[in-house]
DNA sequence: TTCCTTGCAAATCGTTTGCATAATG
DNA sequence: CATTATGCAAACGATTTGCAAGGAA
């Protein structure tokens, strides 16, 4: 697999540097539009599924239905809100002891686990 | 939202009693149509819709682009294994706790979790 | 007879892919 | 020059939906 330079990734690459909200790969579109006018919708996804191969940015599935994406590749839990659908990142410890308890009667090997938190938001718990 | 009887469904939610290895749609379809040979894709996806949103079925989101169906909606955690797919049901506690640990320094409020394992079930463990 | 449900086909949504051309090393 | 990347459009798979006809209360 030998990469070449392509100045539509690094302008992904660094718009997603500056997010922390996990954007969707048509928010990706949107927002490089206004640097690459012409860039494809098919050229966001390839080069989204190939940093995501690469262990350069983290696809997240929340469920939803979409694909999210994320510059911050170090293990970490989400939040997603039921009334607004954003999802943050949330401070707490990797919970990797809960592998165990998982693994206690069953008789394959579990390797590790997704999970994410879902509630209300800050802002839509205020004004609830 | 009021309900009328419906053979096909009286049929959808029988197959899905049966089985313990939480079908997709499609999987439901193949097997429906032994005993309704012109029900159609439409059909089973409504009624699964149905079934799922009046709280019979769950609708299990596990990563993997397709959604699968539980006859068994009491709370509980599933593993996917990464060689063959398949959803199988744990046996272990429920978690709750870690919503507290998810929301101590998180300033919304967190209602539940989202967990699923992976790893090689018992039998791709075996074989490997 | 009301109105929920069906079968069928077309539509939708997110994502992937084939192809000829452009850009990179 | 050899290859990888691009833009475009068509293809894709899973799911939803509009509609006229059928079935349950």
């Amino acid at each position: 697999m030998n990469l070449k330079h392509s100045k539509q990734r690094d302008c992904i690459m660094e718009f997603l540097s500056t997010r922390k909200d996990h954007p969707t790969a048509d928010t990706v579109y949107m927002n490089v539009r206004q640097t690459f006018p012409n860039i494809s919708l098919g050229t966001v996804y390839r080069n989204l599924t190939l940093l995501a191969d690469i262990g350069e940015i983290a696809r997240i599935r929340v469920g939803d239905g979409v694909d999210h994406f994320d510059a911050d590749t170090s293990p970490h839990y989400h939040f997603i809100c039921k009334e607004c659908g954003s999802v943050i990142d949330l401070d707490m410890e990797d919970m990797a002891y809960i592998n165990e308890t998982a693994g206690k009667h069953f008789d394959g090997c579990i390797e590790g686990h997704f999970t994410y938190f879902y509630g209300k938001c800050g802002n839509c718990f205020t004004k609830s």
